[in-house]
DNA sequence: ACCATGACTCCAT
DNA sequence: CATGGAGCCATGG
């Protein structure tokens, strides 16, 4: 699972208070569509706690809608926590929150 | 190498 | 706005 190992490293890195996309992710780890294949290797989430999957969203800054660890709203309750505003339909501020400069 | 799967993304209806 | 189909990639059988 050495491409997991990537994406996993990186959403490690996405700093405290931002949020990436799996289109980012993917490109940083080497393959700019392979967002889905990026989207399954949270899945696995083999270090829950350890890998922030709640600072990963969709091209449209929105979260997973159910698959995600504990539901949507646990992930837009730790967002807010760390300063990330949520709207209502669950999704971020891109123009604010993307970590850019990750990688 | 082929087929099936999936937390994605784009486009059409 | 909801739904569905097609294309993308990596993994596992």
């Amino acid at each position: 699972m050495s491409y997991y190992d990537t994406v996993y490293e990186i959403v490690k890195r996405i700093p405290r208070g931002k949020v990436a996309t799996y289109g980012q992710i993917a490109a940083i780890s080497g393959s700019p569509k392979a967002s889905r294949a990026v989207g399954y290797a949270l899945h696995f989430n083999p270090t829950p706690g350890v890998i922030p999957c709640h600072r990963v969203v969709n091209r449209n800054g929105g979260l997973a809608p159910a698959f995600a660890f504990g539901g949507i709203d646990a992930q837009r309750k730790l967002l807010t926590a760390e300063g990330v505003e949520v709207n209502a339909d669950g999704t971020v501020d891109l123009d604010k929150y993307l970590a850019r400069d990750l990688k």
